[in-house]
DNA sequence: TTCGAAACGTTGGAACAACCAACGTTGGAA
DNA sequence: TTCCAACGTTGGTTGTTCCAACGTTTCGAA
């Protein structure tokens, strides 16, 4: 949708709800596009990134943390693993258990893919000062904060 | 991304576009429920809120007001006319083109559903205040109308 | 100690949004 | 007249998010 400009009207363009889902689409494909170039997705992303600040982890709990179902970390998974970017490993304490680890490579490949989206961020937030930048994080939050407490 | 400085959930959940998406995410799937209810979609309001705000249009004039690609439009008004809540016409003036009208029981359902959307809406934004929340109208605005002006 | 519930990884598939390519028809400008 | 653009339509593809079910493994409560 984004080529022409859409005529926008005002009843629709102005519900909070149209605007988080037009900025957000925007904002996935610009890192979509920046992730390309790493031949890689968003899960493969999140999971990289969590495996790489909080340390090794099974399935189950990765998908926990980033909010990915067990079924598509299993595929994610299948193909960092394939790449050499992690490790999966059977957990001798639970044998239902694999533990998940990043390799050398699967570290150089977050840095390089959080490199991405730092220049993504930067893009998407160009329009707005520091404040304001500070100031939408914050509303965001709030909102997700409230949303998770009652679910 | 902020490797250098993790929050204390984790880094991953401080990147505003990690937050869009989550919030446009639950925004989606409140909206996709209450819709659930008319048994129609999102396309589905979206183009009926836009012929019934700003009138009859053409098919491809609607896909580009409402940002939905021309080959959905078709499908998406095909099931509203099938439920006799849109007519199609052929233009007489423009034999290429479709004239798209609501029709009185499309008005209705478009009531009832912007009855939903508002419902979700004030659900979405509960935790803020009505000055945060014309914040975060306003930023998101900001964002949408710089990108969109540059494409 | 036994047994049933729960968690785990995995497979397969569904729904939905967004998008793209191609076709035949029609309109308008060069 | 010729050629290109716009239109509606068909028939896809991709990516994200889910859900149901299975066999295996673990754990808690009877």
């Amino acid at each position: 949708m984004d080529h022409a400009a859409p005529q926008s009207p005002a009843g629709l363009n102005t519900t909070p709800s149209w605007l988080l889902n037009q900025s957000a689409t925007h904002a996935a494909r610009l890192l979509s596009e920046g992730f390309a170039a790493h031949d890689l997705r968003g899960y493969h992303y999140r999971l990289l990134a969590t495996l790489a600040e909080e340390g090794p982890a099974s399935q189950a709990d990765l998908g926990r943390r980033c909010g990915i179902d067990r079924s598509d970390v299993v595929a994610a998974i299948n193909d960092l693993a394939g790449r050499g970017l992690v490790v999966r490993a059977p957990d001798p304490a639970d044998r239902r258990r694999n533990v998940i680890s990043v390799t050398d490579a699967g570290a150089d490949e977050a840095r390089a893919m959080g490199a991405t989206v730092d220049r993504v961020q930067a893009d998407l937030l160009a329009p707005l000062s520091s404040t304001e930048r500070e100031q939408l994080t914050r509303l965001l939050t709030r909102l997700l904060e409230h949303h998770r407490r009652r679910h």
